[in-house]
DNA sequence: CAAAAAAACAACCATATGGTTGGTTTTATG
DNA sequence: CATAAAACCAACCATATGGTTGTTTTTTTG
């Protein structure tokens, strides 16, 4: 059992492989879960010997875990979803939707990521994680919505967290249910043209029902 | 290679086993997925030597894609599902909400099948599978929908595969990301009052959101 | 009840898999 | 430029895996 524990590689060299590797674990993970994802097939696509990969990651669970908080992290970074102000409200259901929807479009990953960790029990990641993620997550939208609500744009029956289920329900859904609902309802969702249509649709439901002054 | 292919076994007690094979390996692919699964496992939790298998189901593979038939049939034939009428149209949104719930919460291994084959690709099923679930899951649904937009009761410009869509994707996720999203949001989804409660926002915002009259 | 057919099983096989070891090459630095 | 540390690799290991075979046990039926 060799301890290394390369936590910050000095060699530049290093540096760049354990890069590739964990590019490739990324694709490899994501594709195939934690269960299917092989080693010999990472280390093959990544042009390095298996070994490595035990240096640098200590186990395919670790190495796992690394490739899910940095999914996590990456998705959760988005430009948007981060520079939200209190000017956004009034049109914050669209400006969400959209959003959920450019962070599934620009990381493949993500969905499959969450997916997998769901079907698995939610075991890979500890509390600690969850709360940095939670941060990044959630932060930017809670006080925004607390202060729709208290304004008047928001029904106050409605809490936060069933408003960001509802909208990443239907987004994340989109992505990770593409291909059944595709043959279920003889739709081509991979178009990027339904995928707008449905988002408007989207929209007017959820920003119809959302809307304080259309309270019965 | 034997090639008994016994469609319909004569004797009793290989009917029994053959059931009874199939009820655990149902619980093992939903638990585990294809490739997780493991048909040593499912051998001993049957108590049968693993060569049944291969004479009842032929490999792995077909095995799976019988218990992923299966397994949507049984959801699709929910009572409720299928007796819908006109009548129902007024109330509509909310049946089908609280339905698909409860399709959800009788057949655990439902979301967890739909999960592992978005996540395979989709290719265990053939186009006719496809058709025949189409059948069974959408068809009561589209004519009265229909009549609903004919009658005012939904708005004109959301059709239906985003309706059911939409509608699907929240109980769906409910289930499917329950465990994530209780550790990003600090919530106890595995209750059932918190369930309920989502349930009765959902309906508010989704009815709210569909309702003809409040458009604007 | 005897013989044939079906069901069941123990043992086996080839291959794949996560992980390890001991030695060789590369790189940074005194 | 010598040398030690880091990076790298070929070969190896124990175990697990999907699938098969030859034989024995159980069930059905003339």
């Amino acid at each position: 059992m060799r301890k290394t524990v390369t936590i910050e590689p000095k060699q530049k060299r290093s540096q760049r492989t354990r890069e590739r590797i964990f590019r490739v674990a990324a694709r490899e993970f994501a594709a195939k879960g934690l269960a299917g994802a092989r080693i010999d097939e990472i280390a093959a696509r990544a042009r390095i010997n298996k070994e490595r990969i035990y240096a640098y990651f200590g186990s395919k669970e670790e190495m796992y875990r690394d490739v899910l908080v940095a999914c996590y992290a990456k998705a959760a970074s988005n430009q948007r979803l981060q520079t939200l102000t209190s000017a956004d409200i009034p049109h914050m259901t669209g400006i969400i939707i959209d959003t959920f929807f450019e962070i599934h479009r620009r990381n493949p990953e993500f969905w499959r990521m969450l997916a997998w960790e769901n079907l698995d029990g939610g075991k890979s990641l500890r509390a600690r994680d969850w709360e940095s993620i939670r941060g990044a997550y959630i932060r930017p939208l809670e006080a925004l919505y607390g202060e729709g609500q208290t304004n008047g744009v928001f029904r106050p029956e409605v809490d936060f967290n069933t408003y960001v289920m509802l909208l990443f329900a239907a987004t994340y859904f989109y992505y990770s249910n593409r291909i059944t609902m595709s043959r279920l309802l003889n739709l081509k969702l991979q178009r990027e043209e339904v995928r707008r249509q449905v988002e408007a649709q989207f929209l007017a439901i959820l920003d119809g029902g959302m809307a304080a002054s259309r309270q019965r």
